[in-house]
DNA sequence: CCCCAGTCCTGCGGGC
DNA sequence: TGCCCGCAGGACTGGG
């Protein structure tokens, strides 16, 4: 699940302590799980960073970027049950890999753990971060994106608005739980065409999905009933307290309180919304 | 080019 | 009780 708000969670998470750090190893668990897909060798990997600084840590999209001082990336991709952990991870059978990191006297572990083993993990030079990660692949950042932006986005596409929100070429960093959230918030039908989209919705649109992510990475993300989610000490967020329509179904709308939320199947995904507030 | 169904993967909950 | 199936949704692929 994590989206933008868990990932930026995470990475908020391990930032001072990684940032400035140097790499002394890297290793794959030895847990019976599947080694990451696209994995290069893994000798061959661990070799690249070895003994490299890590100069800075942040998000892009709903990645996780670790810059290197040689200007190599190391780029990981949670997907959906993936996590970034400097303490000991939820249960040892899941563990991916480790990090162990030096910083003056001090030695980090850094985690990664992932039960579903969707995520990946790449090396990349920075011609294949700008070639795989460069903005025609990634939209503009959903937390900084602008009317005008949103505007611009929403003419190219004849897509409902909620299956608009979800492809990251357009804005990157929604995902499907948020996508209903800030749709409801803004008051936009989550079927309506996104060429569609008023001035106005547009105007909602933009303070509602700033208003939703600033709020949902204030209370570190939403740790829905599974209990996956976690930030990078193991703790989960609050944010699912919070939820205005998300796995509400049959639920009263929290804005008009007469009008069950109802559940709708969009692309294969739920779509959560109020038919009232959100005709 | 645009859009969507199918794919990967694991754990859980519902139905029988 | 135990088994099986479907569902959860990140991003990518292939085909219409």
């Amino acid at each position: 699940m994590p989206e933008l708000p868990e990932v930026e969670t995470m990475v908020r998470g391990i930032q001072e302590a990684v940032e400035g750090s140097r790499i002394l190893s890297f290793t794959r668990s030895k847990c019976k799980c599947k080694p990451i897909s696209p994995l290069p060798a893994l000798a061959q990997f661990a070799k690249r960073i070895k003994d490299q600084k890590i100069d800075s840590v942040f998000r892009l999209a709903k990645r996780i970027v670790l810059q290197l001082e040689n200007d190599d990336s190391i780029v990981i991709e949670p997907r959906m049950t993936g996590l970034m952990l400097l303490t000991d991870p939820p249960s040892r059978e899941h563990l991916r890999f480790r990090w162990e990191l030096t910083k003056g006297r001090t030695k980090i572990d850094l985690f990664f753990w992932d039960r579903r083993g969707l995520g990946t993990l790449k090396l990349l030079s920075p011609e294949e971060f700008q070639q795989q990660l460069g903005p025609q692949k990634i939209g503009p950042d959903a937390l900084l994106i602008r009317r005008k932006q949103w505007q611009q986005c929403l003419s190219k596409t004849s897509r409902a608005i909620k299956v608009a929100l979800l492809d990251q070429k357009l804005v990157a960093g929604i995902g499907n739980l948020y996508a209903s959230e800030i749709l409801h918030l803004a008051k936009i039908s989550p079927l309506l065409p996104s060429q569609q989209v008023t001035r106005s919705q547009i105007e909602r649109l933009t303070k509602a999905t700033r208003q939703i992510l600033k709020t949902a990475i204030k209370h570190e993300g939403s740790t829905l009933s599974d209990g996956t989610y976690r930030n990078a000490l193991n703790q989960q967020g609050s944010y699912q307290n919070m939820h205005r329509v998300y796995g509400k179904e049959k639920q009263l709308c929290p804005t008009c309180n007469k009008t069950e939320i109802i559940r709708i199947v969009q692309t294969q995904r739920s779509t959560f919304y109020c038919p009232h507030c959100q005709s």
